[in-house]
RNA sequence: CGGGGUGUAACGCAGCCUGGUAGCGUGCCUGCUUUGGGAGCAGGAUGUCGGGAGUUCGAAUCUCUCCACCCCGACCA
């Protein structure tokens, strides 16, 4: 490929809209652009990328024996009403309406679709197992999209459904994707890591998330580096630190804290760590308060919370709740002295505490020298509502916990029968009974692979593609192509052998300066670079630079062709 | 949706407070020179100043209104 035939356009400056380093690189590298929010043109630069990511999922799923096919993007609303999503998966779903009034959606997943081939085409055990699987473009209507690709409305998705005659084949397909998806982004060259996760509005039980780690990812992870432990901070469990409760030493004194309404404040008032102070959340749910402890270090897990009987639609209280409910003030909450009424929900660390300081319940004032059991009774409810933080135990029991930060580019989960029975999927057994199938489903972020991958590989000239993701392999930057015979002669023979050796190569036959060449090259992240010059070419040589190297090596332009084969094969 | 911010040329920005002929840098086009790390000189093109309404002799600038986009929170591949 000749840049003059290709569309290379480049930026010296990002525009302002972008924040993450990988937005601003695909922007200024012309991989991308904008139409609206979270709305994006993959550009001919751009498109050869996703491209290398989508074969690479094609090839690693064929390999785990699932079978692709093509469903459509806009699906009717009697599916979703069947399923009963259409309202529960809310303004979240693009809904259109057709010439005859009637309602569609711009497919947001693939569930109801799959499910409603499967019920109709799967008739016999003999039929199962199935994993059928597309990749294509979804949209959601997300709230705040943003960072480019990485959180787009629309977006390219690699979506996988498997049916099974029972339980334990899910099982065994799960873990055969599971093990599929660490061959691809094995092979996509990115460093990542396996986690458990939550099920989130998907539903189902099993679930793991797929992460590319990245300082600027949006979740976070909890692992043990000694064990193969690792879990989203949403789920992570935050076991309680081994060592028992310390005797009562301090008598309970109410002192004067005016002002002081936060942690830090407290903490920082009267000399003492976070960890000393007792933090007190109320919240709401249907009415009735509750008082949430946590111990002034930690932070509420609202993933937790949501989960505890009783809780489900659980919000914080207003100012005037806490005032009604416990006539205390907001900022000097604490669990001395609260109406019996109100329930307390403690975090398995607060029972470690003692000669703490809380809240007195009045404006200004604290407790310190605080103790259970003398001063109040235990919390009778007391479960793990608090994020996990490093130096936890780890809940597996080996080593303790630390926090990385990571990119969801996958996501599998074991459906079981929610789809499956709510839309009347269902086989005949070996007995000629009818039975409910058995479902999976397994998602990759294809779009968003690419902006990871940048996002892990860059530096201050550019991107740094993984080989297998690379637009192209090799760059080649004739200097002076337009005036040098020579030149201009190596470079056509040096491109035509590449391209002839199946070398994905493009030759920069712009005639810019070489300054000029070298800056796009480097930005737009091409592995190899050969430079074309009339210095070398007098001696019969080019030079040769990897992407990450920190210079050029000289070749015998007979051997470089060789040379490029060995290192640019992926 | 709540909170904060920005809309002026392809990109980055100034001008707005204090109303008076729309600017700078980069990029783009032409010519000459230059050619191993984003060249130099000369010449040139490009704007409904986000849209609408209002105030005014006169609005990028003041007022109202709508829209778009970005950032912080709940959603997710």
């Amino acid at each position: 490929m000749r840049t003059s035939q290709f569309f290379i356009s480049t930026l010296k400056e990002a525009p302002s809209e972008a924040e993450l380093v990988s937005h601003k690189l695909m922007l200024r590298a012309g991989l991308i652009k904008k139409l609206g929010s979270g709305l994006y043109t993959w550009m001919p630069l751009g498109l050869r990328v996703l491209r290398k990511v989508e074969n690479i999922v094609r090839e690693e799923m064929n390999r785990a024996g699932a079978v692709e096919l093509l469903m459509p993007a806009v699906q009717p609303a009697e599916l979703w009403q069947e399923s009963g999503r259409w309202d529960v998966f809310g303004p979240q779903m693009l809904k259109i309406k057709d010439r005859h009034d009637r309602d569609f959606c711009f497919g947001p997943t693939h569930e109801e679709v799959i499910t409603d081939i499967a019920r109709k085409e799967i008739r016999s055990y003999r039929q199962l197992p199935l994993n059928l699987y597309q990749i294509q473009t979804k949209f959601r209507d997300e709230i705040r999209p943003r960072f480019g690709v990485m959180r787009a409305r629309e977006f390219v998705m690699k979506d996988a459904y498997s049916f099974h005659a029972n339980y334990a084949d899910l099982q065994r397909e799960y873990r055969n994707m599971y093990d599929a998806y660490s061959r691809i982004f094995s092979r996509l060259g990115l460093k990542f890591r396996p986690v458990a996760a939550d099920t989130g509005a998907i539903g189902g039980t099993g679930s793991h998330e797929f992460h590319v780690l990245a300082d600027s990812g949006e979740d976070a992870i909890a692992y043990s580096r000694a064990s193969d432990y690792a879990a989203n901070v949403e789920l992570a469990e935050a076991v309680a630190p081994a060592q028992a409760r310390g005797p009562a030493t301090r008598k309970l004194e109410k002192v004067a804290t005016p002002g002081k309404k936060t942690i830090e404040d407290v903490a920082e008032f009267l000399q003492v760590p976070a960890a000393g102070v007792l933090k007190a959340i109320a919240v709401v749910n249907e009415g009735r308060l509750y008082v949430l402890l946590l111990r002034g270090d930690h932070t509420l897990n609202e993933i937790k919370v949501n989960k505890l009987p009783g809780l489900g639609t659980f919000r914080f209280a207003s100012e005037e709740e806490i005032q009604k409910h416990t006539q205390s003030r907001a900022g000097y909450l604490g669990p001395v002295g609260l109406p019996a009424a109100i329930e307390l929900i403690a975090d398995r660390s607060v029972l470690g505490m003692n000669d703490f300081v809380c809240g007195a319940n009045e404006a200004g004032f604290h407790y310190t020298g605080v103790n259970f059991e003398r001063d109040m009774p235990l919390p009778a409810r007391v479960a793990d509502i608090r994020n996990a933080v490093p130096g936890d135990p780890s809940p597996d029991g080996k080593g303790t916990l630390e926090i990385c930060r990571g990119i969801e580019v996958g996501h599998i989960f074991q459906l079981r029968t929610k789809y499956s029975e709510a839309m009347g999927a269902t086989f005949l057994d070996e007995a000629g009974k009818a039975q409910v199938m058995e479902m999976g489903c397994y998602g990759i972020g294809v779009s968003r692979i690419v902006a990871a991958a940048i996002e892990q590989g860059n530096d201050e000239r550019g991107i740094v593609w993984p080989l297998p993701m690379a637009p192209f392999q090799v760059a080649i930057a004739p200097i002076g192509y337009r005036k040098n015979a020579e030149v201009k002669k190596a470079a056509d023979q040096l491109h035509d052998a590449l391209q002839a050796a199946g070398i994905e190569v493009l030759l920069d036959d712009r005639d810019e300066r070489p300054g000029v060449m070298f800056a796009d090259l480097e930005l737009l992240g091409i592995p190899h670079r050969v430079t074309i010059g009339d210095r070398g070419l007098k001696e019969g040589k080019v030079e040769i630079q990897g992407r990450t190297e920190p210079a050029a090596t000289s070749f015998e332009l007979q051997k470089a062709a060789d040379h490029l084969q060995s290192v640019a094969c992926s």
